[in-house]
RNA sequence: CGGGGCGUAGCGUAGUCCGGUUAGCGCGCCUGCUUUGGGAGCAGGAGGUCGCAGGUUCGAAUCCUGCCGCCCCGACCA
């Protein structure tokens, strides 16, 4: 393709919105624009490295017996209501305002009304049905450009079985099929054991990839590959060390103390000495949630203690619960349910609140002081942290979310109805899978894994071009002559050429484009190496220039390959 | 949704506190000549509802009010 009739909208500047490397480098190199906050346009030169990643997991999903759809994004209301997930998803789902549509952010219902009175018998199972296609979520703060939008593109699976051990297979299917898509892309990720959310069904696995501009926190461990979302992460926690005597409760004047930070320098204490108390609200009740120190409660935990959704009680409510604000609220004296992080089980001689504010206590034996108390594993692991399964320690970190694979089950089916005939002649519902891949993340993550102060570095089958060639000086006659020459050569050979052919850039100008845009070899024909029959070829990662005579040229390219 | 920042030409920005010529600069763009292996030089030129609306004032990019948009942190996130 030649430049000068390509749109290929190139920056030199950095543009004042981006913040991130992928982001940035994608609007410099012309690969994308924004039309509105979390929403993007691919530009042609961004659009083919999207077409290309779409074609890696086409063939991976067609040899797994993938078999692709066409959806709509428009969906009525109706078969949301009938999952319940209108609720579920919230603000976040987008409605439409002259009619009752929405625009779907995933598509398990669709797919499942499709299965449902298609699939009548353990016959017909199993299917795995996928599809490429833009998904719309109302995010309340787009950001980190591609990574998070408002509109994305995403590749969504779904499995139908007629047994649970059909599951199993499928649900493996898919795992291999994805590790085989992003080794292909050329991704570095690990997969992390999840919280299946509002997705609903039992087993969950991320496909992750370190990053600081990653929205989920994962634990990951060097020496045995333990990996998993800080939201169920766990690792061995001892419980604090019980003093063999038990102090009186009394009770301290703390007047303006609110963190533990606070009340440690305070009284000249440890944090392990303090429990800390967060109070929620589940099913319209209040909960105590005690934690030892600057621990954090981690929502994630509690929610599936409970069995519900949980959310912080407001600072009125402290008061009105309590009798106190944030600050000098403490288990003693607390009529509702408490809850207790295990590093604090069976403690004594501990600070906490009083329940009345600028007031603490000193002295609690929570196995004296506080009668009902249960204890949980509810803390959010820290880095450095002993791992659960190895002992070694733990390595906490953002990543970005590649990919998910579900174990469903049976909630969708259910709820829609969507039965089939078993081998008995009994209705069951359909077992079903679901597993999704953020196409327009793959691209974003590649190039956070792939860049240098230039530019982009590509390689494998995600770059948008095999070679680009720079004709140096396009207003001499020799020049023009070689390098379309040589352009013509490079083309009936089968590769790919981003022909840099502007007449009026100059050689430096052009240089930095190719860097920029990041090809990963570069054909370069200047006027004294074509005037000596020579041709320059240069890798783009290492900076490495070789000068050959043309004839060389075709074999050399085949050795570097 | 809470906190912070920003909005001036296609891009990057100065000016805003403390109101007062014709809103300045760099890049890019157009014309001509020169230059041609690391983001060219000279000369000439085009391009602005200063985010929008209202208000204060003799006078508003600048002050006031409301709204909109974008970015960052947080909350949220199948």
């Amino acid at each position: 393709m030649r430049i000068s009739k390509s749109f290929i909208p190139t920056l030199k500047e950095v543009p004042a919105d981006a913040v991130i490397p992928s982001h940035i480098l994608m609007l410099r190199s012309g690969m994308i624009r924004m039309l509105s906050a979390g929403i993007y346009s691919f530009l042609p030169l961004g659009y083919k490295v999207i077409k290309k990643i779409s074609e890696i997991i086409n063939e991976e999903m067609t040899a797994i017996g993938g078999q692709e759809f066409h959806l709509p994004a428009l969906n009525p209301r109706e078969i949301w209501d009938e999952t319940g997930r209108i609720e579920d998803f919230g603000d976040t789902m987008f409605h439409l305002k002259n009619r009752d549509y929405v625009l779907a952010p995933t598509h398990e219902e669709v797919m499942t009304f499709h299965a449902k009175g298609a699939m009548k018998s353990y016959k017909d199972m199993p299917q795995i049905w996928y599809q490429i296609q833009t998904k719309f979520r109302n995010e309340a703060r787009p950001r980190s450009g591609i990574i998070r939008g408002r509109q994305f593109l995403m590749k969504d699976a779904y499995s139908f079985d007629s047994s649970w051990e059909g599951l199993d297979e499928s649900y493996t299917k898919h795992y291999q099929a994805y590790q085989n898509i992003f080794d292909r892309c050329g991704i570095k990720y690990f997969v992390v054991g999840a919280s299946s959310g509002a997705m609903g069904g039992s087993k969950s696995e991320e496909f992750m990839v370190k990053s600081d501009a990653g929205e989920d926190t994962v634990a990951y461990c060097n020496s045995c590959g333990y990996a998993a979302n800080v939201e169920v992460a766990q690792s061995v926690v001892e419980p604090n060390e019980r003093s063999s005597e038990s102090k009186e409760v009394y009770e301290i004047s703390t007047p303006n103390i609110h963190s533990i930070d606070e009340l440690c320098e305070f009284l000249k204490i440890d944090e392990r000495e303090t429990a800390k108390s967060r109070v929620y609200i589940f099913d319209e009740k209040p909960i105590l949630v005690l934690m030892s120190g600057n621990d954090e409660v981690n929502g994630t935990k509690l929610e599936s203690i409970l069995g519900g959704e949980v959310r912080p009680a407001h600072p009125e409510e402290l008061v009105e619960i309590t009798g106190a604000e944030a600050g000098s609220i403490g288990p003693i004296g607390f009529k509702e349910r408490i809850l207790a992080d295990n590093r604090l089980k069976d403690g004594n001689n501990l600070y906490s609140g009083a329940n009345k504010t600028d007031y603490h206590i000193g002295g609690i034996d929570l196995k004296r002081d506080v009668e009902k108390i249960e204890y949980f594993d509810l803390r959010t692991i820290e880095s450095g942290e002993e791992c659960a399964r190895c002992g070694e320690p733990l390595d906490v970190f953002k990543a970005i979310e590649l990919g998910h694979i579900f174990k469903l089950g049976t909630k969708y089916s259910e709820a829609m109805g969507a039965t089939f005939l078993n081998e008995n002649g009994k209705a069951n519902p359909i077992i079903m899978g679901s597993y999704g891949i953020g196409v327009d993340r793959v691209l974003a993550c590649f190039i956070e894994q792939n860049y240098d102060e230039k530019g982009i570095l590509w390689k494998g089958p995600l770059k948008p071009f095999d070679i680009q060639l720079l004709g140096l000086n396009m207003k001499k006659e020799i020049v023009i002559n070689e390098s379309n020459e040589v352009y013509e050569l490079l083309k009936s050979e089968g590769y790919d050429v981003l022909f840099d052919d502007r007449r009026d850039a100059q050689a430096g100008f052009k240089f930095n484009d190719a860097e920029l845009i990041g090809i990963p070899l570069q054909v370069i024909i200047g006027e004294k190496n074509v005037k000596e029959g020579l041709i320059e070829i240069k890798n783009r990662i290492t900076g490495e220039r070789l000068i050959i005579g043309k004839h060389l040229l075709l074999d050399q390219l085949k050795e570097i390959g």
